[in-house]
DNA sequence: CTTGACTCCGTACCTGGGTCCGGGGTGTAT
DNA sequence: ATACACCCCGGACCCAGGTACGGAGTCAAG
């Protein structure tokens, strides 16, 4: 009968959809609070662990290191905090993630470039893809 | 009176704008053929190392791994390859680019929506922001 | 009371693309 | 001949975000 005094990291690792170990690093990186132990040294974690593990998966897919979702939880779990300063964080990650799409747009605008000089007919010799990596 | 029986390692770095370190590693990873040594058992590269450190810079700028870039230099230096082989590898990495691009875009919009949800006043508490990662 | 599933821990390993370190040997200009 | 820059090497370290290992302890069921 687990659940009892607090689920197991098992638990919660698949509540959340994490591995294991993914709860015990979060752990040692102060993202996720130490759950108090059982009399045999096993953790015992609240409910609201899962919804911590979800937070920080939530914050992951909108591009958040998890630095930066440190940081957040922190402002998070600090009543002084403005929302301002939360608000500062999300148009930081914004602009980061737009440098980001505007770097690959270059990229992918050069090599299609590149892409289009080539029939894709003929021998190695002369081929314009690689002739265009060669020189400027 | 260095160049005249090939360059050193730093006359290629400097030219080629790369770490002399990086031309040691390239060579580990067999991206950059060995040079002859010296008597006394230094490196001396030919002119052309400097053209193919530039090949490999410029198809890294386009996206691609030094992995792929190994690959793409040994169909260059076969003559047997066909350049529909090359612009395969062109087009796949430019699928490649573009999931990225789409992936970063949908990070974008997310975000974008969420933070949106914030005026930025007031504290913390029921901050529209955190409110969108606590729960779904 | 034993089996099998679960948990504990520290530490090492992984990917990618390098960069740095330290101790040793050269090359060259003065 | 001595100073100083350059080169050699293997191996460790860096970033992020985990994942795997392995030996030991624990829990629940049969």
């Amino acid at each position: 009968m687990p659940g009892i005094n607090g689920l197991t990291t098992g638990e919660v690792a698949k509540q959340a959809e994490v591995n294991i170990e993914t709860l015990r690093y979060y752990e040692r990186r102060g993202i996720l609070p130490k759950p108090p132990r059982s009399r045999t040294n096993y953790r015992r974690y609240p409910e609201t662990a899962i919804q911590q593990v979800r937070f920080i998966k939530r914050a992951q897919r909108l591009g958040f290191s998890l630095n930066e979702i440190s940081d957040l939880l922190f402002l998070r779990k600090n009543p002084q905090t403005s929302r301002a300063a939360v608000k500062a964080r999300a148009e930081a990650k914004l602009e980061d993630i737009e440098a980001k799409i505007q770097h690959l747009t270059e990229m992918r605008d050069a090599l299609a470039h590149v892409t289009a000089l080539c029939e894709g007919k003929g021998s190695i010799d002369g081929c314009p893809i690689l002739h265009a990596l060669e020189g400027e």
